[in-house]
DNA sequence: GCAATAACTTACTAAAAAGTAATATAGTTA
DNA sequence: TAACTATATTACTTTTTAGTAAGTTATTGC
């Protein structure tokens, strides 16, 4: 079991090759959101797997996290620098799956 | 649950989501290969998965499967069009990764 | 003073992905 | 004739991922 990574594809990978990483930050490139609106453009997402998905994407630094303190709750999700880096790639993926699936 | 897709991205994201068919189809972009020289490119795959997602990536129409009906046998796995239209995805993707991991 | 609210959090269960190790194949070479 | 080869395949187990449903919070509006 070797762990390291045979090329930055493979930590790249690492960062965002899940199911959902890529769609959060997706929507996020149209600028920040509130936690439940920016859930809901993401169909089939349940509950726990979206909290979980942003706070790892905080975790590694591609979204922040602002937290009103008012009631009820108010958190907007949005893309750090290092998260608006991946533009291109967000885009181009989208792109392609467009094109694709015309065929 | 809903299983609809939201966007291409989506699409996409069904297609090569996964940890190692980005891997498998990047090492694809320098030619085609023998499979246990593809195998051997990526390191901490296990048999197994190689076998399995390889498959999965010429039912999907990325790569093709030559086999050459000798002993021991011999198999080659190439790009089809289709997998070689993700090239420049996988290259951003490798890039990407290659910079940010700088920082 | 009680329900409604948004954004979680937790405990539990179910499903999917991945690992391990044994087995198959059949010509070639020692 | 027995071992070696490359490429799988299979059965089984472990690990990881994901789903479900209930609970928490604290203020506001009724």
């Amino acid at each position: 079991m070797n762990k390291e990574n045979s090329c930055p594809l493979n930590y790249t990978m690492n960062l965002i090759g899940t199911k959902w990483k890529p769609l959060i930050l997706f929507h996020l490139l149209e600028g920040d959101l509130r936690s439940g609106v920016l859930q809901k453009k993401i169909p089939g997402i349940s509950n726990k797997m979206f909290t979980q998905t942003v706070r790892e994407l905080e975790k590694d630094g591609l979204v922040f996290r602002t937290v009103f303190p008012v009631v009820p709750p108010k958190v907007e999700y949005g893309l750090s620098k290092r998260g608006e880096s991946l533009e291109d790639i967000l885009r181009s993926l989208d792109t392609w799956g467009l094109n694709d699936c015309q065929d």
